[in-house]
DNA sequence: CGAAAAAATTGATACACTATTGATCTACAT
DNA sequence: ATGTAGATCAATAGTGTATCAATTTTTTCG
């Protein structure tokens, strides 16, 4: 019962852009690249695009320099509402990473919630380690109504970086669900994690900026290497 | 549909809206849609809408920016009670109830993390239901510091009611961790929840309005009764 | 080579225009 | 007093274009 009416647009790309800088896609010092191109590349006016980099400016994480450019000043510790990413190591922090195992487009099935508009959906399996140690698997199921086919080089950074490149979307929003489920019997050898064993599961579906629900993923995490962690204020 | 007996319709939106908003289905900072789309699938008038929606202004809960829309504003004093829980039926929702099984001043244990600054600790036990249904049992640890003795009629209807009234704290923020843990011993018979067997498990550490942490629980939940829900944004 | 001048780049500001959306008001019914 | 229905006003969002000002890069010239 989420309502999906999309805020202003420079909020959205306000919002989009900390994420960016706090998931550590965006570096301290870097460059951005002028406003007219990043506008056009973004499909908004300019006017739009400023109105987001003024609040980036304002809430200190933006250096803007006329005659020069914009530059990132990523404070240390960016404000943590808008991390998508809750898992951690048991004893806290660990950077994440990926590894897809596979990609394919596939029908949904019906042990999963209604999400996007398509019956298909592209099902990606990918083995996510935290500091180096394999902590969870995770099926991720992006709605089949935005792209034909991905190939599993395009997957090759970051899931997040190709859904905003390639496909001009990215998830806004975020519903988690977590409970315990028996991990899936294709969880790779050699993990803690083995198939049938009983793991923490969670359940994610995401929506985009601007309101669709594009994105269905469930994690089956290892309790003895992480932990899901959320922080309330 | 207005019965006789029912409140004002624009009294029973406002309070609909503000149990969304402490039950954390409405984030702040979202964006309602325009007030005529609103009132159209509420089916009410315009008017009507407007009235709620001056009820939740005045409580702080909304921002109304002429030409741009209606934005929740969640202050975390009115949500504390009920935000803090994140437990929800698999199905979704339930209403939240606790029924306390001991209360007790005894020594921290070593299998909890470091909190507050006595070496004691209240232990209350409870059995959490949703919707009437046994979904989880808890174990909600108060520093000895703050009070000598708890007796159980004093947390007859909220905990964190007790704190404030009683001892003058609020807990500002919090930190959850969820993993799998085996039930305890002292899991009461007939629930789902049998004592040994895998459970969610919720460890938190609260902190109070000035920054100490004065509390530590830890909650097994049934996984088929129940879920860890976390709505990010 | 090196400093000054010119050109290109880039952020800052302003304005016109359209569409959306909250604010206000009136009329009327129950 | 509550609720509905409709008209109108005012503020905001977003696009597009033009212009100014600061900075950087390139060229010119002694």
């Amino acid at each position: 019962m989420t309502s999906n009416y999309a805020l202003p647009v420079h909020q959205q790309i306000s919002e989009m852009l900390i994420r960016e800088i706090a998931a550590g896609m965006r570096l301290d010092g870097e460059k951005l690249p002028p406003e007219r191109d990043m506008a056009a590349s973004l499909g908004i006016a300019v006017g739009t695009l400023r109105k987001a980099l003024a609040d980036l400016h304002a809430k200190g994480l933006l250096e803007r320099i006329q005659g020069s450019g914009n530059y990132i000043r990523s404070k240390s510790e960016v404000e943590s509402v808008y991390a998508l990413f809750r898992l951690e190591l048991v004893e806290g922090g660990g950077l994440p990473t990926a590894r897809v195992i596979s990609v394919g487009r596939l029908a949904k099935t019906d042990d999963m919630p209604a999400f996007g508009s398509s019956p298909e959906g592209h099902r990606v399996r990918r083995l996510r380690s935290l500091g180096g140690r394999p902590a969870a698997v995770e099926e991720i199921w992006l709605d089949g109504s935005y792209v034909d086919r991905i190939q599993p080089e395009d997957l090759s950074d970051s899931l997040y970086l190709y859904y905003r490149r390639a496909l001009g979307i990215w998830i806004a929003r975020a519903e988690d669900r977590v409970g315990v489920a028996d991990a899936p019997d294709w969880t790779p050898a050699g993990l803690g994690l083995t198939p049938g064993q009983p793991a923490g599961f969670i359940e994610r579906i995401g929506w985009t900026q601007d309101g669709a629900s594009a994105e269905y993923s469930r994690t089956w995490f290892d309790h003895t290497v992480a932990r899901y962690v959320s922080r309330l204020r």
